[in-house]
DNA sequence: GTGAAAGCGCTAACAC
DNA sequence: GTGTTAGCGCTTTCAC
């Protein structure tokens, strides 16, 4: 920089002033002349130097809960990470990775938990993808102050961005019964997890408001760690089929892709035996061999909040209980 | 850190040897004091003032052409940066993304030009897995000393990990012969893409010096910008057709893919009426709908080699021309 | 409009 | 074994 400022003639100062584009009045030729021994001098300024002075990095977090996931073309994570990275660029911020899964060596944890690289300032803030994740651990690091967003989940007072389940459900259940489905046939997860709670309420209490009876909706809890893999057992697609459903609704995409494989290999056509609905949009959904209705996650437009948050945060403004709730869009494939 | 150091009774430098693991002859006694008064004051050392003294970041960057990628399922991006990420990690060190795309705002270039942020010491070195950046850009950023790495791409003197398509095809073709098949048709990318060259050498060499006319290798070069997308123009499936063989070759999946949902369009059955091969290990060659039997590429692998060439150029050793070819695996399934 | 100078929070060479 | 000290390369306040 020293370089490049007594190159130009100026001092180190007005050299930082055009380097950051900084509006200090500063006049057209001095400006080119400070730009012209940059490019001259092949000069970049270190980041390591401007980070320790500004006290800012221009960088945010992604802490996903197992990279692997990317691999895998059932589950968002290759979709919510180029979103995330989208929107970061776009806000001229850098994007670096964590894996939140926790893994033990020689006794300590040497998983990178995600409150570290915040706390030590490599990067500004963070943005959390984590089904997983301890709710003490993310609220321990709220609670210090960092600036972290969760995003599809939601834990006390620690800002979030989630889908808007209830008004995808019902406008799903309004879908479908527009359509003349009468019998249904809800695949959920087992346990407490937000999507699944607020879907099948928002699902139940729609098609009972119009008039049909609770009856019409069979629920099947499915017991399964993460998200399913390609195949689906064959009781539990039997336990499926066991009401005689007219479409089947599956919290997941991967849940509906793994019964439709199990259904066509009994021999039933789609969606003219059984009708076949996911939730989550799934980059698999979108393939000719499933074409699946699905209730597609906007994690674009999620990750645009998300940063924003986490943005906002950053520069110390009170985001504590907030929660963004974004609508899910229905897409209607050959599948339902 | 002044802090810890007067909480702990020590200097500046123990605190800073404690922290960094450096083994100076530090009794136990004082590393524990250290540590429990950095655990006290939940201390985490600022990561811009170490690089900045240290000179160096420990964290990689890598390059990937366009993040969307990373949502298809039909292309190895997320693999990749699975990979990399997991070969990064392991060496203790940081991975930011970056995009090379080149994107235009009032008349700059405003993408992520990969050569600045290592330039920037933003990270030390970086792997850039991209088939279209101008070999000018990597070339000049070799020359002026930058440590990067080339992945699935060789350009000059510049430092590469590559699939070994030689052997990969050669054994393919082996395998394909030993089960009786002896009409091909092999399906390539137009052009001097590294894979499509070296794979077409490759396998015609293998089947002809089995004894095999060259004219049971029927050749059809598709004019694709990157991977084809979900679906093949029909009249392509034609020109497949048209020599009558009994296995299509693709030198890539998502060519495979798109063939097979055609051919099973027109009412063929695979393998039984045309066996389909592909090449690449995208996670839609898993599924089985699909089932494709494929060349493997070994992204792990070569992940692995990438990532410590780039550390050994960050510590100055000279790799310059260095190539490493890692063997794909054929992963038969029931697509051939 | 431009410059001088004081840090930012560490690391590492050198003393003791 | 532990402490002192001189930077690392910028940003930013304050003068001029």
């Amino acid at each position: 920089m020293a370089d490049v400022a007594r190159l130009a003639g100026v001092s180190q100062t007005t050299v930082s002033f055009v380097v950051n584009n900084i509006e200090a009045g500063l006049p057209e030729s001095t400006k080119r002349r400070v730009l012209e021994a940059c490019a001259k001098l092949n000069y970049s300024p270190n980041e390591a130097a401007r980070r320790l002075a500004s006290k800012i990095s221009r960088a945010i977090g992604l802490a996903i809960y197992d990279i692997m996931a990317l691999a895998n073309y059932r589950q968002s994570a290759g979709v919510v990470l180029a979103s995330v990275y989208q929107a970061a660029e776009a806000r001229g911020q850098r994007l670096q990775i964590y894996t939140t899964h926790e893994r033990k060596e020689n006794g300590t944890d040497v998983g990178t938990y995600f409150a570290v690289p915040v706390r030590s300032r490599e990067v500004d803030g963070i943005v959390i993808w984590d089904q997983y994740v301890a709710e003490e651990r993310v609220t321990a690091a709220f609670e210090e102050g960092l600036p972290i967003v969760l995003l599809d989940r939601r834990i006390g007072e620690v800002p979030a961005v989630v889908p808007d389940y209830e008004l995808g459900f019902s406008s799903l259940a309004d879908s479908l019964l527009d359509r003349g489905y009468e019998r249904f046939c809800l695949a959920l997860r087992r346990g407490s997890c937000y999507r699944d709670v607020h879907a099948k309420e928002a699902f139940i209490s729609r098609v009972t408001s119009k008039g049909l009876p609770a009856n019409c909706i069979d629920i099947v809890e499915l017991d399964i760690e993460a998200e399913v893999g390609p195949t689906l057992d064959s009781e539990i697609a039997d336990r499926m089929l066991s009401t005689n459903p007219q479409a089947l609704v599956c919290t997941y995409d991967t849940i509906a892709l793994a019964a439709m494989a199990a259904f066509r290999k009994r021999g039933m056509r789609i969606p003219q035996d059984i009708a076949v609905v996911g939730c989550a949009g799934v980059p698999a959904a979108a393939d000719p061999e499933y074409d699946l209705t699905t209730l597609h996650i906007r994690y674009d437009l999620m990750a645009d909040h998300a940063v924003d948050m986490v943005l906002r945060m950053v520069k110390g403004e009170r985001v504590s209980g907030s929660c963004v709730a974004v609508a899910p869009e229905l897409i209607v494939r050959s599948s339902a």
